[in-house]
DNA sequence: TCCAAGTGGTTGAGCGTTTTACTGTCTCGC
DNA sequence: GCGAGACAGTAAAACGCTCAACCACTTGGA
């Protein structure tokens, strides 16, 4: 244990001063560092899983056809739908010809910017999205909602909303 | 919007009274779980933007040294380690591998199994972490900690755990 | 003692993401 | 108009993760 980096007693300063002394984690600061990233990467994995194995669309594409399926006329800008879906440019390029290969979505050249890419979702695409809403919105539920009292779930909002806006400042 | 397949007023039943209705989400549901979701993904990547940039160590390697810093001997069975890093074994034997050749982990066999081999951390792998510690702690706390009240730190870890209780039943 | 089944760990191929660079288009000042 | 710079999106290569197959060793029973 006393090799432990992260200790909480732990208060070496190898920097002459020039630093600040870090602000390590006490005990329950950890604890409920760890429980948060725990919770939420074991959560992650295991919705994604379910809903990979069960309709053969990953969590990743999925998020990206629920997007489009709430735009108007179904259809984005890449760049727009990369910003909804929290993904590189680059990334959401990538994804989207994959999804152009399974028919689901197609691009379309925009009218207005002939820079711009419209991603738009076709019908195949939207009957795939609603033949898996049902299964993610039942791991949603049975992993997370079910778990939680109505006071934690309100507390999960307040937090999630409180980071939000402290990290989506740009 | 009537075009959105996650919309709680959803009740349509294509399948034949089969499986049960589903229990979607409702508005506010919805928006607690966006919040989550979002929260962590956002600060998740930030985290681990900052660590590697000023570290050049990911997120993901730096769990392996902490929890080889934390073990006995600073060292464990390979797959102790990946199941103290929620890592698969395919992922964490090859994560050593590169720590490994960077210097910072080495392979040694189990004496009381041969079929197991141990990873230990070595004296240049303590350095990188002793000098990485503080950045990530820095980070959690100011991306984190600063932004929630004694309150919602309780709460995160309730809910934390919580979720942690109904995932990591084996 | 020997063999079958189980366990610990690694490997390689395929896939998705990141990074960097690049192409084509737009905008704005001259 | 026109050229410089900004912007939207894509391409290529390197990297990391997943999945399935695999090898080596151990265990337990005939």
């Amino acid at each position: 244990m006393s090799s432990d980096v992260s200790s909480p007693t732990r208060t070496t300063a190898l920097d002459p001063a020039a630093a600040a002394p870090t602000r390590w984690l006490d005990a329950e600061e950890q604890r409920a560092w760890r429980a948060y990233m725990y919770s939420w990467m074991l959560l992650e994995d295991r919705l994604d899983r379910e809903l990979t194995r069960e309709t053969g669309i990953s969590h990743a594409y999925y998020e990206i056809l629920v997007q489009l399926s709430e735009a108007a006329d179904r259809q984005l800008r890449m760049s727009e739908l990369a910003e909804r879906c929290l993904s590189s440019r680059s990334r959401l390029s990538h994804a989207v010809s994959r999804l152009e290969e399974r028919g689901w979505v197609r691009r379309q050249v925009c009218a207005e910017d002939g820079r711009g890419q419209l991603a738009v979702l076709t019908d195949e695409g939207f009957a795939a999205l609603e033949a898996a809403a049902p299964v993610h919105v039942e791991g949603v539920r049975s992993h997370l909602f079910d778990q939680l009292s109505p006071a934690q779930v309100a507390a999960m909002r307040d937090i999630g909303e409180t980071v939000l806006r402290h990290l989506a400042e740009r």
